[in-house]
DNA sequence: GTGAACATACCAACTGGTCGGTTCTGAATC
DNA sequence: GATTCAGAACCGACCAGTTGGTATGTTCAC
């Protein structure tokens, strides 16, 4: 009969709320330990350090969106419908765990160098996954080819990016409602324009 | 026959320099100050404190945003027109200005509770200017009322927000180029759809 | 009895900030 | 034009507090 499920997850749980309120800087590890119930041997035990604590964070979200992205690739479906469900997919996922993302694009520089240069490259990794998706969209003559790529690569991670500055789960926009209207208003900007005769 | 203009704006250059590299947390006063070229008195003479230091920059920002939209939207120009201008202004702005607006979105929550009030007020001053702007856009049937205004809004503010992690200027796009396209991509997303027939 | 899972006490290293002192500047006074 | 001197500008040694991390000890399942 164990009343903590698990400590491991429960230093997670806690480390996310407090970084994303507080920051990870103004978060020390006894506040993390304490609201965990447990004492710094026990964190010290799971983790290495507090940076390994907060890469875990990254490690998490960043396998997430790469499982997800993959599947959607995998099904091979027309460049429209691909990127409707990349984007309405990113939305969702960064809805969902908006903590991690207000954790994720604010304190990425509080990582070690080394480790900042592996969340680097798997974020490059997603963003050559879907830049090539793009691209198939334009050879295919849907998507626009008038404006670089790399702006309207940058155009769709500006939403989800922005998310967790303003977005609440609580308030009357559902997190499904929303991956649909932003979708729609990036599809809609993407689409090649039609010519004026 | 002064060498250091100014050790005041020096101060401001370097914060704002080792802030958008380091981060405010893992920059010391020490740092600054052998950077700048002085002491920690001199720094302490200009600046309350360092927190001083790091509003310092959201007040300049906001002001100047602040300074730009009042301009643009005092010129009386129809919804449309105002809108690209109002766009175009925030990219040009925020390219220009994205050291500082790195420190800006990343570094809020370093500031104190009272700061941070106020940078959030005048944040929301901004962003109701704006949502006053778009809802004549809508009542003079420009823009599109199938999507929340608040859905609209925050589509607007993603991208120069994200700005600071991807845009250099150093690069083949220019400031100008930037900001023509990407007004261009929320101006074509936020415009009346056409009812299909 | 052995190793994993924690608790407790502790420390070395920094940090932001202070404070008495020194130097510089420029206006007033003679 | 020399002297004075008040106050701004700046220096640098110092401190109290806090931090991440560790070393040692204890419990307990198998």
């Amino acid at each position: 009969m164990k009343k903590t499920v698990n400590i491991q997850e429960e230093l997670q749980r806690v480390s996310v709320e407090l970084f994303s309120t507080q920051g990870y800087a103004k978060t020390s590890v006894q506040q993390i330990v304490d609201a965990a119930g447990v004492t710094k041997g026990a964190l010290y035990h799971y983790f290495s350090s507090k940076d390994d604590l907060l890469f875990d964070i990254y490690d998490r979200l960043l396998s997430l969106q790469r499982e997800h992205l993959e599947e959607i690739v995998a099904r091979g479906l027309d460049p429209l419908e691909t990127m409707r469900l990349i984007c309405e997919d990113v939305i969702v996922t960064s809805s969902d765990w908006i903590r991690e993302g207000a954790v994720f694009f604010r304190s990425q520089h509080m990582l070690s160098e080394e480790r900042q240069r592996e969340v680097k490259r798997r974020r490059r990794e997603y963003n050559d996954v879907f830049a090539s998706a793009l691209a198939r969209g334009q050879q295919a003559g849907v998507f626009r080819t008038d404006i670089p790529a790399i702006v309207l690569t940058a155009n769709f991670f500006a939403n989800p990016h922005y998310l967790s500055h303003w977005y609440s789960p609580d308030g009357d926009l559902t997190r499904q409602e929303l991956a649909r209207q932003l979708t729609e208003l990036y599809i809609t900007s993407l689409r090649t324009p039609e010519v004026k005769a």
